[in-house]
DNA sequence: CGCTGTATTGACAACGTTCAACGGTTGTGG
DNA sequence: CCACAACCGTTGAACGTTGTCAATACAGCG
């Protein structure tokens, strides 16, 4: 557990928790590493524990009553999920897939009481949060509403970059596989349409697709795009 | 002030507050009356301070940088609103627009920690009032992600007749003015679809329309309709 | 009584989905 | 190590839902 303690202190939401506190809150914590491809927990599964992502990058996703599915949001590393319905209700909203071996904590959901008040900060920082998702998902309800797809695809995607891009070259690359039907899924399209989408923009030299993979070659170009009024 | 303190507890967050609370929070509470089409605040202005609606309705919305607009959400009697950034930042993220005569409660800003103290159940009401609303801008998500506008529509309309529902004869009167335009920022389409719609409805029974009314003769029919499986 | 905002309706275009076929890559098991 | 299956991606063509443009009608209000 000595390794986490670093990890856990280098992340925003606990920076400001002194290290007793974080020591308390680690020795109650259970560790899980996940595969590619397998979930940490299910949609409607009742929601015993809450999480926090160390290492590695999560897809949330919910299925419609009629077998669509859709992709909620993606979890990075030094963020909390699985706790919406620790405020709410028995059981998870959606389903939380790795999209690459990822590590998390994990604490039963009764405790959940006691990690915020474990620190005034830590209580605030969780209300940031969740105003903040609410905030995402109404900008995502107006994008979808009022822009049309490509429009959408390269907001996504810049979006996806600034949360989880590493420098590559002159260029942004995502940093953890994606496919087309994971944007689709982002964006409420089909994965034809990105596929066309990213291939036009390839041909115009802004990204440089692959299988599962993305690096924005102009995010300037990309973002003006996004930002056309018309 | 006397009349507001049995509204208010009769409003479910308050319900188990006792006498003495409330009053304290009433004598804090400057009571504000708007007339249909002023807002009690504007997108981007100061948020100085946070509301409960006592009477009337509301429609909250934001505008695009190219000047379209969507409604995020509809306010109700005993909702607060104005709050969202009383957690995170100094602005208002949209518009409250008062779609009839209303009136509603303000406190400044400032007092928003001393009135999640006054109660530990007041606390959880409102963590669990933003933690609805996630979920309900997700079912929206889901809703323009995988259906088509007639079932969106459906749903909307569903929605709003049991939040804001009156029983008139066999059917549910929407107890509020709205406008086609209104329903289409609701669903992410556009007043003319909404109107080809409403009207296709009216001929086979479903609907009564209006300006600005709209009567539900056939719930369980709507209802078959929005949950329609293809 | 005219003005303004709301609603209805038709014609048309288009964006995006659906259907279909194919190519390429990865990983697995013989 | 190779063959094969499974998955991901690409692309074409046709269709359809829905947005756009436009004209008209109607209600409320000053």
């Amino acid at each position: 557990m000595k390794l986490d303690k670093s990890v856990v202190k280098s992340f925003p939401m606990f920076e400001k928790m002194p290290d007793g506190d974080i020591e308390a809150l680690l020795a109650l914590a259970v560790s899980r590493r996940i595969c590619p491809g397998d979930a940490f927990f299910e949609q409607g599964g009742p929601a015993t524990h809450f999480y926090l992502l160390i290492n590695g990058r999560l897809k949330v996703t919910q299925v419609t009553p009629d077998g669509q599915q859709i992709i909620v949001r993606v979890v990075h590393p030094g963020d909390l999920f699985g706790f919406a319905r620790a405020l709410r209700r028995a059981d998870y909203p959606g389903t939380a897939i790795a999209a690459m071996e990822s590590l998390a904590l994990s604490w039963p959901t009764e405790l959940w009481p006691q990690f915020i008040n474990r620190s005034p900060h830590l209580a605030v920082s969780a209300l940031n949060t969740i105003g903040q998702r609410l905030e995402e998902a109404h900008t995502r309800i107006r994008e979808m509403s009022t822009q049309e797809v490509e429009r959408r695809v390269a907001h996504t995607v810049i979006r996806l970059s600034k949360q989880a891009g590493r420098a590559e070259g002159t260029g942004i690359r995502i940093d953890f596989p994606i496919s087309r039907q994971d944007i689709a899924e982002m964006t409420g399209t089909t994965l034809h349409t990105v596929s066309r989408i990213l291939s036009s923009w390839e041909a115009i030299g802004l990204v440089k697709g692959g299988r599962q993979k993305l690096l924005l070659r102009d995010p300037a170009g990309l973002q003006a795009l996004a930002n056309a009024l018309e």
